[in-house]
DNA sequence: TTCGATGATTTACG
DNA sequence: CGTAAATCATCGAA
């Protein structure tokens, strides 16, 4: 018990070595009553908290030294420790598991669905540029929202990336940062390795929630985007007049069965440029649309079958081809009110 | 601005 | 599932 005095004297001592510019007033007290003496010691320590941050870096490392090297540190130490292990275990109950944030989650996944987070789809550019060429000047229209559409998405990824990259940058240094403070004072302080676990997953936390709110405004840059490009997909587009004329040609040349098959469809999907769903869509249309007013699409559908037989009669007399089964049959077909009602 | 044409979507059915 | 039918939403010419 009373080496507690003889500790903290010695100790300012020790102090008042490494830092001669402090007040000595104290210094004068010790000849006083044990109490008078040992507010006197906490006025002092208090006193050179309160003046900390006027020392300078060279002075606090001395003095963090002779703290360290001091004989009864060790002793010291371990009481601390004591104390620490009685107290520690009641903050130990607050770290608790918490389950993966269920909207983080919805957020990673429609990244991930968008193409902004995971790998960079160049590949899938580069076909859907292959595509646009293929499909030569009838997608060219299409191709060109697509690609705007696409370098805008591009564009939000590169920043995101950036952005995460650099928390994670930040949040890492940070944490070494941390870890080193800590270990350094873990010499002067008892710090359990839990501990710094806990004080890592806090940093990481936070950094999280910030990572989250990146991808929050990542993901609603991209609604935006969608809601303006790829939900034009809804504003539509009237097909090229080629294309038109070409399912036009096949619908009145086949008009007692307008059915194409799924080869046939995909044919046609081929030469007009379009997907096979559009070529469904058109022949679904094309024939309600023919059946509910076939008056309406009579002069359509004579002009297409004259122009069917003309072809056929060229092709007829250049290649003098006996077989031209399709003539005859659409000719007839084109005639014929009774189709495929 | 209007209005028919037209591609896409939705609903219902076998 | 593919299709018919109704409906939506936009286009494009008048």
């Amino acid at each position: 018990m009373d080496e507690q005095p003889r500790l903290m004297h010695s100790h300012t001592g020790v102090g008042m070595a490494g830092h001669p510019g402090l007040p000595q007033h104290m210094q004068e007290g010790t000849g006083g009553t044990d109490g008078d003496g040992r507010k006197q010691d906490i006025g002092d320590i208090l006193q050179q908290i309160m003046t900390i941050t006027d020392q300078s870096l060279d002075e606090a490392q001395a003095r963090k030294h002779a703290l360290n090297c001091h004989r009864m540190k060790p002793a010291l130490f371990n009481v601390l420790c004591e104390i620490k292990e009685k107290t520690v275990l009641s903050i130990r109950g607050a770290q608790e598991e918490e389950p993966p944030d269920p909207q983080l989650m919805r957020l990673d996944n429609m990244l991930l669905a968008e193409g902004v987070s995971g790998p960079e789809k160049g590949g899938g550019s580069a076909a859907a540029a292959a595509a646009a060429a293929a499909s030569g000047g009838a997608g060219a229209d299409n191709s060109a929202e697509h690609s705007d559409y696409r370098a805008k998405l591009s564009q939000i990824r590169q920043i995101y990336h950036t952005e995460l990259e650099k928390y994670e940058q930040a949040c890492n240094e940070f944490t070494t940062h941390v870890m080193n403070l800590l270990r350094e004072q873990s010499r002067t302080r008892p710090i359990s390795p839990k501990e710094i676990e806990r004080m890592v997953s806090i940093i990481h936390r936070k950094f999280s929630s910030i990572q989250m709110q990146l991808k929050q405004s990542t993901c609603e840059a991209v609604m935006i985007l969608r809601s303006r490009f790829l939900d034009a997909r809804r504003k539509r587009r009237n097909f090229n007049k080629q294309a038109t004329e070409i399912l036009n040609e096949y619908f009145y040349s086949h008009l007692s069965n307008p059915y194409p098959s799924e080869e046939a469809k995909e044919e046609l999907a081929k030469k007009c440029a379009i997907t096979v769903a559009q070529v469904s869509n058109w022949f679904g249309n094309k024939r309600i649309r023919y059946k509910k007013n076939i008056g309406k699409f009579q002069e359509e559908a004579n002009m297409y079958a004259a122009r069917t037989a003309v072809n056929a009669a060229n092709a007829s007399s250049h290649g003098s081809q006996a077989n031209s089964p399709s003539t005859p049959n659409s000719a007839g077909e084109t005639g014929s009110f009774h189709c495929f009602l």
